[in-house]
DNA sequence: TGGCGTATCTTCTTCC
DNA sequence: GGAAGAAGATACGCCA
């Protein structure tokens, strides 16, 4: 009989085992990062800034339009912003771009 | 004579009381945020982007047009823009504005 | 009329701007905690230690013996720790001490 | 030419990308993390026990006991425990077991 | 080049 | 249960 305490001891030590190795899968991809990131550093590029770009890409654009559309809303109100900003004048035509 | 284990027990103290304290006014400051949002949401604003507002209005506006610009830079480089954008179009006089 | 777009922009620009007075004061003693472990690192204390024994202080003392009564019995399931302890042997006197 | 205001497109492209490749692995890691422990959970363990468990075994023992052992001295320092405890009578013989 | 201050990243907690 | 915030650990960059 293997339970200890009430604790199944093999369930346990199984989760325990498995939960170890994907840390270690995963502390490996971080340590790949890390030397991807010094690379790419090492030859003038702003890591920082790649990494914005990144999670952009990576966020969805509707979620990101639609917070986007309250965020400017909320700044109007507060004077943060022009009554209407220049896509709201471009999306009506009010706008003449150059030939 | 106050050292045990060569440690100046009075002084450890002191550090750690002080720290106590300045923990509890934080405390109390968090719970009265708490309460603004609460109130906040409660008339019906949207707690996630007041609070994206006050970032933007703490940032450094220097710094963040300089981010954003590299930001830009990078993704025209990537494709993700137009080579030239509307405010680039603009500062040139390009772009004829409705009267 | 001081509505914009539908906001009450009176009542969110009070929102706001008391949130951002409970931030710089937030901030404030954010900063003072700073300080302060750095003068506890500058004359010789592990700043790691102290803020450790802070969450001891703070902590509910009963949850904190359920917690590690819970470690302790999952590590000897583990076969981390001998079935039983030194703690538990000695408080039933079962503890022989060497010839 | 594929150089884009100073910036070597392609080369930026290549990290970009193989950056994004990590991350997808990496998340899926994370993603079968969340779900072991919460099959962990899902048969009555404790996940945040089994964390700990996982932290310890990873740490240096030397280092955990040396941090344990500085615990213990600035509590004593401060009071929080007995200036000896059992342990260490125990170790030097000191205790009187009950008859 | 090694310590130190800063900043980022990850993890943990709390709230919704 | 999922997301936002806070706290802790870590890594980078600077300056001596």
């Amino acid at each position: 009989m293997p339970d200890v305490g009430g604790i199944n001891s093999p369930q346990l030590r199984s989760f325990i085992e498995r939960a170890e190795r994907l840390h270690e899968e995963k502390k490996a991809l971080e340590e790949d990062l890390k030397e991807l990131w010094a690379e790419c550093r090492g030859v003038g590029f702003d890591s920082k800034i790649c990494k914005k770009i990144i999670r952009m890409r990576a966020a969805d654009p509707d979620k990101l339009d639609e917070e986007e559309a309250m965020l400017d809303l909320y700044m109007r109100a507060l004077g943060m912003r022009g009554t209407e900003d220049a896509n709201a004048r471009d999306a009506r035509g009010e706008v003449e771009h150059a030939a």
